[in-house]
DNA sequence: CGGTGGACCTGCTGGC
DNA sequence: TGCCAGCAGGTCCACC
């Protein structure tokens, strides 16, 4: 579910919840995630540490701890991550829980459980392989037209699938690859290693404002995603063409089409996305 | 090597 | 009404 501006606001919102707090308690009702959660290693790392800082790298959450190790979350497809009261019950697919004290916890919600929960070093953080092979952060000066020709230079794979490979740029997923694309008026399809400077400039500038845009409407919700505070985002009344396959497109007409790439949904305009 | 397809999960929707 | 196929915002690995 959550690509950047969703994680972004995510972390935006629990940062003045959860910053100066102490966990207190773990507890661990589902283990089984993308990867096992190690419960002990969990407990002996996390509690009693102070989050002091809320970071975020791709699509990843990090919680630092004053024990020089880092919470590392990740939401998979499905993941929530909110701050609230303890509740009288817990609700089906509340895997953890983050205690902040005897009435406040951190609680992972994830119907799916594509999503991650592990302490890493700091020592090790950035070796990670979880981290390791991810691509600069699109809104940063790093992610460039250069930088992006440079990377796809003599690959034939389509630009779509380049796009949301975390390898290349982090954190972009299918929902704003499609949406920037149409921005750009970039055919989905188009080989990568084709593209050039002004292609990979239009691109660039496009996605950059996708993001921008998404980050001021709080993120895209369908059903599952919200924010820290457990509200939603509003960035699905922008959408021009995902999910919209069939309904005209909003700057000419046509049908939005649907093709599968990679095994995922594209949505473009074939009018509009010729370049 | 690069690129795709399937696996990992649960839940919802639409067609019959 | 019920059943079943298809689909969903992500990532990893096997295989061509």
């Amino acid at each position: 579910m959550p690509e950047l501006p969703e994680v972004e606001t995510i972390r935006r919102t629990l940062l003045p919840r959860v910053v100066g707090c102490t966990i207190t308690g773990v507890t661990v009702r589902q283990r089984r995630l993308r990867l096992p959660v190690h419960e002990a290693q969990l407990r002996r790392r996390a509690v009693g540490q102070m989050i002091w800082g809320l970071d975020r790298r791709g699509k990843y959450l990090l919680l630092r701890l004053s024990n020089a190790h880092t919470l590392v979350i990740h939401l998979g497809m499905t993941g929530q991550l909110v701050v609230e009261p303890a509740p009288l019950r817990y609700q089906p697919h509340d895997h953890l829980i983050f205690h902040l004290g005897p009435h406040v916890q951190l609680r992972f919600h994830d119907t799916r459980r594509f999503g991650l929960v592990l302490v890493v070093s700091d020592r090790f953080l950035d070796r990670h392989p979880c981290l390791r092979h991810l691509g600069p952060e699109p809104l940063s000066r790093q992610c460039t037209a250069a930088y992006l020709q440079r990377r796809s230079k003599g690959l034939k794979r389509p630009v779509k699938n380049f796009l949301i490979d975390g390898r290349m740029v982090a954190g972009v997923g299918n929902i704003y690859a499609c949406e920037a694309l149409f921005l750009g008026g970039v055919d989905p399809r188009r080989p990568v290693g084709q593209i050039g400077k002004e292609g990979w400039q239009r691109i660039v500038a496009s996605l950059k404002q996708v993001l921008r845009k998404a980050l001021v409407q709080g993120g895209t919700s369908f059903s599952d995603y919200v924010d820290g505070n457990g509200r939603p985002g509003y960035f699905q009344v922008s959408l021009r063409v995902y999910g919209r396959q069939g309904e005209p497109c909003h700057r000419c007409q046509e049908p939005v089409r649907r093709l599968l790439q990679a095994g995922r949904s594209t949505f473009f305009c074939p009018r509009c996305q010729c370049g």
